[in-house]
DNA sequence: TTGTAGGCGTTATCAG
DNA sequence: CTGATAACGCCTACAA
């Protein structure tokens, strides 16, 4: 391949005039000039960047270091930040971690002998990444944060409203007559899982509802722990007439433990998801969800990236995205109490349906 | 960051021995190799993948260019990919296409500035990329193709059977008595899509079925074009009763059109998908799809890759991947005809079901 | 405005 | 077996 000596050469200048009309880092005549850019043309140079990255101590690459581009949640942030970075000339490197902390690590330790210009981080857990961190940031590579907060970071750093959304959600239930609300929540060290079981609890609390401790159950982001935990939930007495979901897989998992039962939703038990996957317009019926705008995510993190990289940065920014309720025909108002004395009350409130 | 240098100094060796004993290119002796072991852990020295590449002319780095990460057949494909890869130290650089021959182009052109040791390549069409995979096979670097095989090239390729794959899912609705099949292809100038098209036209062809030109439309990949196509088909005189979808999101989509215009699957219509997308399992009525092994596909066509790497290539491999039917409750037998005569045998069928 | 030279961190070659 | 030394391709002072 060729280099900026065959440039120089053919173009017969120095090698310093090609790298000047290169990057522009110093005013070149307009004879010599075109002479360069047409030898540039002709044999479609392009520049090498590994020397150049060796030279200037930075790449044009991004590392994008998330749990599990399998999770159909995450494949949206990603295309967000790899849209942002492209038309900004910039290359994204994809590492997945499966939420094991040693391979956050490896990956982390070794993105920084290439030198990105940046690193988009959504962490597995809220393990103490502030040391590594923060030698990225000293050595110039530019650092934000998506969706979860490293403990004892502070740099930039985009979220959704975890909270207020699982809060929406549980108010909707309970303004539909719901009195004995369940929730399956993500892993217990995912911030933006407990996130969300805080905003349950707060909505019940404003309500005045309590929570019985079966009610509260933990599952992994994935259809079977929700499909488990869904299953158990069902088998209580008294059954929970709502459910709120700490993601769509939990939330499908739990649609699946609800038909296996004979149960019908809405009509025995309302379901709420969170993250308004695509598939959640799909199943059946339709599942109301918070929807969580992922594209957006990664594209405001790549930004804000950027902003760093073009030094255009003053103190760390923080971006929480709204998050927005999505009612769809899971949910409903409550079925008849299941004790006989109550049936008519049921049944006005069934008349509504 | 330190640097061989500073380890050279601290183990009182030389720059070259360093080297050798991080590479094992030369014996080292025990003393000397201990004295700069010691060093290396004790800094936790990570070689500059930069310098390493510039002066090998090869890094750790492995382009992978597919279509688009938010079509969720891709992600368990990258996921392959990226797995086979980190356990063997490399890192993989993610390009998305969006199917713009423009892009696939630029992308192309950059990526080989990093040198990277491989490039996985989905093609976005059947445009010639001969000349630059040519190109890349010639600086050294590795070129393996997934799913479609780029006009005018011949290496490494790892395919689905995807004629087969569609053949199948074609004999098992003739099979089960339909005779008036429809079919909803992809972009006619994907090879996968044309391929499975093909079969579908070879098992009607064995099964001396004409196909009316009217059933059979092209759309694009994804749901919304399987919802108009779809709703065009049901507004046929006669109606198919089974139509074969060029992959589950033009599958979900028509299950759209077919939900909406009031018809119930299968009872009415059967539809069978391709990919097999998690989602298959969970909309209503689950959806029969023919099996794409996608995760197999990116760690095969990763480990072809890494064969050429490590120069245990000889010739030019091809795999081609087994495609699956999944039988789920979208098909069924074809209803009763639309004419009133033949009601009674319709009912006969009913109970059958 | 243009050209020259030194060095970024590695690897590879070749004397000792 | 060990240690200088010269590239790899590019950028950037600094000199002309």
């Amino acid at each position: 391949m060729a280099n900026m000596n065959d440039i120089a050469r053919k173009a017969n200048v120095s090698l310093g005039t090609v790298s000047n009309v290169l990057n522009e880092t110093a005013k070149v005549s307009q004879d010599l000039r075109k002479r360069v850019l047409d030898v540039i043309a002709a044999i479609d140079y392009q520049p090498n960047q590994l020397a150049r990255g060796l030279r200037r101590v930075k790449t044009y690459m991004i590392g994008m270091i998330i749990p599990d581009i399998t999770n159909p949640f995450f494949p949206a942030v990603v295309r967000g930040a790899e849209d942002a970075a492209f038309t900004n000339g910039y290359r994204l490197v994809l590492c997945n971690t499966d939420n094991d902390h040693s391979k956050e690590i490896a990956h982390l330790n070794e993105l920084r002998t290439y030198h990105p210009a940046g690193l988009i981080l959504i962490p597995s857990s809220g393990a103490d990444l502030s040391s590594r961190l923060d030698s990225y940031a000293k050595g110039g590579t530019a650092v934000v944060c998506i969706d979860r907060q490293p403990h004892g970071w502070s740099g930039d750093m985009v979220t959704v409203a975890n909270e207020e959304g699982a809060f929406a959600a549980t108010q909707h239930l309970l303004d539909l007559g719901h009195k004995q609300l369940a929730a399956i929540g993500g892993p217990a060290d995912i911030l933006s899982a407990e996130a969300r079981l805080k905003g349950f609890k707060r909505a019940l609390r404003k309500a005045k509802i309590k929570l019985p401790p079966a009610y509260l159950r933990r599952s992994t982001f994935d259809q079977s722990g929700g499909y488990a935990n869904g299953a158990a939930l069902l088998a209580l007495n008294p059954r929970p007439t709502a459910i709120v979901a700490g993601n769509d897989l939990i939330a499908l998992g739990l649609l699946r433990a609800v038909r296996e039962a004979g149960l019908r939703c809405p009509q025995d038990i309302s379901i709420i998801g969170f993250d308004n996957l695509e598939i959640a317009q799909l199943t059946d019926p339709p599942l109301a969800s918070v929807h969580q705008p992922g594209y957006q995510l990664g594209g405001q993190a790549m930004e804000l990236l950027l902003r760093q990289v073009k030094k255009q940065s003053k103190e760390p920014k923080q971006i929480v995205l709204e998050a927005e309720l999505k009612i769809r025909q899971s949910v409903g108002p409550p079925p008849a109490p299941a004790s006989p004395r109550s049936r008519p009350a049921a049944q006005a409130r069934r008349k509504k349906t």
